[in-house]
DNA sequence: ACTGCCATGTAACTAGTTACATGATTGG
DNA sequence: CCAATCATGTAACTAGTTACATGGCAGT
């Protein structure tokens, strides 16, 4: 390691050192774990990160200073960690939130990937796919209407994405109807020469 | 490495080497490049990766033997390489196809996640990040638009795909209209106090 | 004259994954 | 009594990234 010299001006943290700092920005001291449970409520519309990367991104924010730690030792199991934000990463957040530039979403819709490919199966298959699919985004809107009543008025931003989600899983079952019936008409016209 | 006992029998690829088998299982002969410019096409519901990755992909299919390769020499400059799919590279295919489990979408949706955290900025600035993607999704309709035209009829499957996206990215313009609106009622529900 | 396309590849890095290890406490 | 939860962490790996290098040829 050098000297230091400056004191790390632009740390260009990934995404989701941004996504830890951010859910310790509600002002509340959380652990790793707590951490993750929390991340785990964004998972509709932010994938959630593997427990040992959250733990990872902890240490690093650690060393830049963007949040505390505060040890809670524990008898015969590990010492509880307790994060808080400092002044030094709400700046840093902040910044990220006001200034960084606006992104598409990533996204890798491995379902979508399978029906491009269609001409390699058949329509029975494609079905069963695309109906467990459906299946999946049904319980995705409930999980999703549980936890937008549940946020409701003490978090608005969180309820303002809940809802947007919802939409968004709406669709995607709207989307599905659809490309099931034009799976059907193209039987239909298969058979119909 | 041990001595090799038996041919990989379950090579467990990654989503993206089955992406680049599928783009070959059309039949054409597609150098590394081509596939770049076909995987740009997937964007709209598939994360194009970077061209080294493409590469990268294309040397390890050649390694388990799902691709073979003609080379065409080319003068001063890197030659021509031609990939073809081969028989036991599309019974891996279909065999992904027809028997992957069903995954839930991979998706990073780093404007979501700054809305979520919109109790740390102001509406000014929240407005500005949603119309830029808003401007962004309305500009993915129209290339998608594009797109189905150019596909429809000769290649149905991809076609339906790019059907779905128009209508995701509809999805989401509505979505992002109604967060609007619902950033200008806080704003007015917090005046008339 | 210059830009963009064709075409492949390497090097160094970062983000992320799975699997493992530990072990008491709490709830049904 | 058994399963789940709490709580952190390491090791080995894979997927993916950016940046660089080369250099002719086609179109405006």
């Amino acid at each position: 390691m050098a000297q230091e010299e400056v004191p790390s001006q632009d740390p260009a943290l990934p995404a989701t050192a941004y996504a830890v700092l951010g859910l310790l920005s509600f002002g509340q001291e959380l652990t790793g774990y707590d951490l993750r449970k929390w991340a785990m409520n964004m998972r509709y519309f932010y994938w959630s990160p593997a427990q040992s990367q959250i733990y990872l991104e902890l240490r690093r924010l650690l060393q830049h200073d963007l949040v505390e730690v505060q040890v809670e030792e524990q008898k015969s199991r590990p010492d509880k960690r307790l994060y808080r934000i400092t002044e030094a990463g709400l700046k840093v957040f902040r910044e990220w939130l006001d200034h960084a530039p606006v992104g598409p979403p990533l996204l890798k819709h491995s379902v979508a990937l399978r029906l491009f490919f269609g001409h390699q199966t058949d329509h029975a298959r494609l079905r069963e796919v695309l109906t467990e699919y459906r299946d999946w985004a049904v319980e995705q809107t409930t999980g999703l209407t549980e936890l937008r009543t549940e946020l409701d008025q003490r978090l608005p931003y969180p309820a303002l994405v809940a809802t947007w989600g919802s939409a968004y899983f709406a669709a995607e079952i709207t989307a599905i109807d659809a490309v099931l019936a034009d799976l059907d008409r193209m039987d239909r016209e298969e058979e119909a020469d």
